[in-house]
DNA sequence: TTGAAAAAAGTACACGTGTACATTTTATCA
DNA sequence: TGATAAAATGTACACGTGTACTTTTTTCAA
């Protein structure tokens, strides 16, 4: 491996004024800069991470927390987190919580920050003094200036999916949502049926407690509704996995979409757009959030003060 | 941040005591090894895994190059690598070739292996002197004891793919492979077409050059077939979500799926048992794979001689 | 009891950086 | 020209480890 130093004695200089070139820190003459460039190129030299990290007492690592790798909305995420984290010289590390045991690795590994985004908030909060985003859980901009958070506006996504809905004439519409102590989209579904004089059933709304949200979550929610024979003729579901799961339960019963039964779920994935039917859907900016959220994060580990931040999404109407 | 000489402070004995503690290493009398483990408990004392890296000159990290993170057939490989690479010590990270600029971070990023699961060889083979394990694209075990390969079974795979289909009784089988120097499936399904006295005719082949194996790719690709009009009764497609990108495509012409037409996939992927309907495929072991080559690597960082390894493979009949 | 070998514990240094501080060279101005 | 500030360069050390080497203590046979 070729170090600093010897960099240094071939260019005939000192250790610390490669050091300076390398960052553009303090002055350097142009003659010794140029031996100095002249040098590294020869040699290839180039500098060790980590004992910059150990000298710098900084890892330039940050963590994203999820529940489940292969959900490309987490992956969409992550391609932003990736390229502004890159851009900003520093690296992404996915950490997947079905894997048990994972909580070890923050404690093995340094980061300099994290954005978490699981529901049990409680798991991390006091564990560790770095900067965390939470992702897609609201918090209040606290006391606590290392916690912010960067949502989507869940709230406002579903009353206006639930409204189009029922401004297409459905009345018996099914709702497909992750369980939680503050369920913006059950909330929303509520608030939207009331506004329109319909009642709400119980037995229309399927609470699941899956930490990952897959098809099969989707698929084992919609056989419930089935079976409750309760003749909904619309579903709106937490995400596009759950609603293309759900597609495929309804598909194996008979059912004709969208001619039977309509769906609609969240996110805009890929997958949405080659399922069979297309798939209409909420379409949520998950590239820009990736990015939004490593810049705000690396703000953050550099002393700026920082504010949570929500997002805006908007209706795509498909064919289901 | 809690450091061993803290540690050490904390318990009476000197520094070097506390390292022979925490691994294991030369021998330490058991009263002073029970202080030792006391004042770890109470300071909390985590070894700071980057001062240990700079000790060791190793990273303890390895890289997962691939060239889509959405695509779960490298997810899941992901999932298995984690796992056993967390067992012995080391972690993952995951690096995307879609990212221009990814290339960089092999220099920046200090790695003690590499899994490359990327089509073009070249790019990496000599650029490096660490240990890698080239991933579904099969390597001779040569005098480069660096170098080594994991591969599924390809050509048997495809062979046995195009042989269930001709039993069923087609005769005009389509595939859509992507272009490379060495195209095993296109070979194993020539193969197989001879075998069984069809005439093999060049416009039933989409050969694509898309670096990532997508919906999308399926999706042109069938509609490239489709446009040829070449009345075609079945697909095989270089993996699942080709098909199902397929399956979309055909499904928007108004073929009925399996009656007017059947596809079958590869991988065996959650989106083939929730596609509409079901999708055929043949069963890839993912997590298995990732074991393996995390361990395989692993050994190799390590020193110990490692061979070439190839999976088989099985058949999963679906509804397509 | 003595002496030597084995076990236990400690001391000191290197891994490759960044930077505070000291020193040397150059520029500025009366 | 000389004095003084500014720029350029160098020296030395710390970051938190693992371990070679040295020193101290224990063990045990003669």
């Amino acid at each position: 491996m070729v170090t600093r130093n010897d960099v240094a004695k071939r260019a005939g200089v000192s250790s610390a004024t490669v050091s300076r070139v390398m960052n553009d820190s303090g002055n350097v003459g142009p003659e010794l800069r140029e031996k100095v460039m002249k040098a590294v190129d020869e040699l290839g030299y180039k500098p060790n991470i980590i004992a910059k990290s150990l000298r710098a007492r900084k890892s330039y690592n940050i963590g994203y927390i999820i529940p489940d790798i292969t959900n490309p909305y987490y992956t969409e995420n992550f391609k932003g987190i990736n390229k502004c984290a890159a851009a900003r010289g520093f690296v992404c590390h996915l950490i997947e919580a079905l894997n048990p045991g994972w909580i070890d690795i923050l404690d093995s590994q340094k980061f300099d920050g994290l954005i978490y985004s699981l529901e049990n908030v409680e798991e991390v909060e006091e564990a560790l003094n770095i900067p965390i985003i939470f992702q897609d859980h609201f918090m209040e901009n606290s006391s606590n200036l290392n916690f912010i958070s960067v949502t989507h506006d869940i709230y406002d996504i579903f009353y206006q999916a639930c409204g189009y809905l029922i401004e297409n004439g459905h009345v018996k519409i099914g709702l497909i949502t992750k369980k939680g102590r503050s369920n913006y989209r059950l909330s929303a579904y509520m608030d939207c049926l009331k506004k329109h004089d319909i009642p709400f059933k119980k037995e229309l709304v399927v609470e699941y407690t899956d930490i990952n949200y897959h098809y099969r979550t989707g698929y084992d929610s919609m056989m419930s509704l089935i079976k409750n024979k309760s003749g909904l003729s619309a579903i709106i579901a937490q995400n596009d996995l759950i609603a293309i799961g759900a597609m495929s339960a309804a598909g194996r019963h008979g059912f004709i979409i969208p001619k039977d039964i309509s769906f609609i779920g969240c996110d805009d994935s890929v997958a949405a757009q080659f399922s069979n039917p297309p798939l209409s859907t909420i379409k949520l900016y998950k590239y820009k959030q990736g990015i939004k959220m490593a810049d705000m994060l690396i703000n953050m580990i550099e002393g700026k003060k920082t504010l949570s931040y929500r997002f805006k999404a908007k209706i795509i109407i498909r064919n289901t």
